[in-house]
RNA sequence: GUGGGUAUAGCUCAGUUGGUCAGAGCGUCAGGUUGUGGCCCUGAAGGCCGUGGGUUCGAGCCCCAUUACUCACCCCA
């Protein structure tokens, strides 16, 4: 047997409806805030995201899906989408005109990573970017439409944190201040933040070890080395959070594994979902369109991983109604009766209303179980009987009660079917 | 990349110290008198017990390997 590739996942029919309600929530939340849906690649030039995501990554060293075309270029399926994005504004020439971009996407992505809950090696993303504005209150904007998105879908227990990494000037000096102290507890530290100490001192912060964490607690924070001009942005920005009534913590440990990020960074994090409790997560990337090659274009943006906001919405116990139940079952017995069975379906579809006929030569009995089954609200049994007498029995199946119908009489089956 | 757990019918799982151990429930299909669903009853189909080795007179049960699934680390959404 030929099984699916390790990491993919397959989303059968009843696990839509979740789906379904997710991404009409995200494109009506992204709408509702003035958020435009662009769409882009599913493969762009590796140096892309070499680049934009940076090579020191994670991401980038060991989780891309690279590989050569039959010209040999290096290309590789998209680990995320912001990068994408940023390369499609430059390339289009959007990064001059009408400000602020607001962009908005519903994409899959591939990262070869080791699967577990919450996580596979394609997976799909609901993302906002907002571009050309720098200021805290478009942070803030793009925070509250996150907010939304995950009230509305129903999300219990999210919690937003939020951080600011700085920008390149005042993250040099905290990175010493850091380095600085972690020196004083070296012997503590777990085996690969000694490396990181040299190397990404910021990362130790991440660190889910016990004892980092406890030395990590005590360590200096990115808040209190900012620059003049990041504290005002972080300070700004907290403001305007509080005074759209969202709830936050300053969470110094937030950091973010991408290089692009500046500043502001958050994420939405959900306790019950497992180990990968991060349902939303995004910042700002004030240096993205320039290091991708392009004019500087200042943006601000997130990302959420729609199966685990399904995750999310389960153990929310939030119910999504599915009705696909037609509003007709014709249990046809007979070639002849078939084909009138098809020719009513057709012009009740027609009318925009759902039906059915057997299509497998069931016995009546297994035809009013099957109807039964598929929810059915009408069934109607056609025979021979009914077509040479012109008059057929119409089943409430809810009631039970059967009612006398001509079959040939499309108008007052349909009157019948609406009562 | 590093660990732990699990692999028996479509699904959820039993299988006692290796010797009628190939099972149950659900689901599917067919019946329960002549053309009528939901409850109930009966029956049927469906598994080389993940794969490959090994130990043994004999393995679903023991050992090794391998693959997949799963959880966690790492990282991220």
């Amino acid at each position: 047997m030929i099984k699916k590739p390790r990491g993919t996942i397959d989303i059968l029919p009843e696990e839509m409806p979740f789906w379904h309600f997710i991404e009409k929530t995200a494109r009506d939340t992204a709408a509702l805030y003035g958020f435009e849906e662009i769409r882009f690649p599913t493969f762009e030039s590796t140096e892309l995201f070499t680049r934009g995501v940076g090579d020191t990554t994670d991401v980038v060293q060991k989780e891309m899906y690279t590989f050569r075309d039959r010209e040999n270029r290096s290309l590789t399926l998209r680990p995320e989408g912001t990068a994408s994005v940023a390369r499609s504004l430059v390339e289009n020439g959007r990064c001059s005109g009408t400000m602020p971009i607001k962009l908005y996407y519903l994409i899959n992505c591939f990262r070869y990573e080791k699967p577990q809950a919450g996580r596979s090696r394609e997976f799909y993303q609901f993302g906002c970017e907002l571009y050309g504005a720098s200021s805290a209150s478009s942070d803030a904007t793009v925070i509250s439409l996150a907010d939304t998105l995950i009230r509305r879908l129903g999300i219990k227990g999210a919690r937003l944190h939020v951080n600011s990494i700085g920008c390149p000037t005042c993250r040099a000096a905290y990175r010493t201040a850091l380095q600085e102290y972690f020196r004083s507890h070296t012997e503590e530290l777990c085996e690969t933040c000694r490396t990181r100490l040299e190397t990404n001192p910021l990362r130790i912060l991440d660190c889910k070890s016990p004892v980092c964490t406890g030395i990590a607690n005590g360590a200096p924070k990115t808040i209190d080395y900012l620059c003049e001009e990041c504290a005002a942005h972080m300070t700004l920005l907290q403001s305007s959070l509080d005074a759209m009534g969202i709830a936050y913590t300053v969470d110094p440990k937030i950091v973010r594994g991408l290089d692009y990020y500046t500043r502001t960074v958050f994420e939405f994090i959900s306790p019950m979902i497992g180990a990968q409790s991060t349902i939303l997560g995004g910042g700002r990337y004030d240096g993205l369109t320039k290091d991708i090659g392009g004019p500087a274009l200042c943006g601000v943006g997130f990302a959420a991983g729609i199966t685990r906001l399904v995750l999310a919405m389960k153990e929310s116990g939030v119910e999504i109604e599915d009705s696909h139940a037609p509003a007709l079952y014709i249990a046809s017995m007979g070639e002849q009766a078939s084909i009138r069975a098809a020719a009513i379906c057709a012009r009740l579809r027609e009318q925009g209303l759902t039906a059915e006929y057997d299509l497998i030569g069931r016995s009546l009995k297994a035809q009013m179980k099957y109807a039964d089954k598929i929810g059915a609200r009408y069934t109607l049994m056609l025979g021979e009987n009914e077509l040479q007498t012109g008059t057929a029995q119409l089943k409430n199946m809810q009631t039970g009660t059967q009612t006398e119908i001509d079959p040939g009489d499309t108008d007052t089956l349909i009157t019948a079917l609406y009562e």
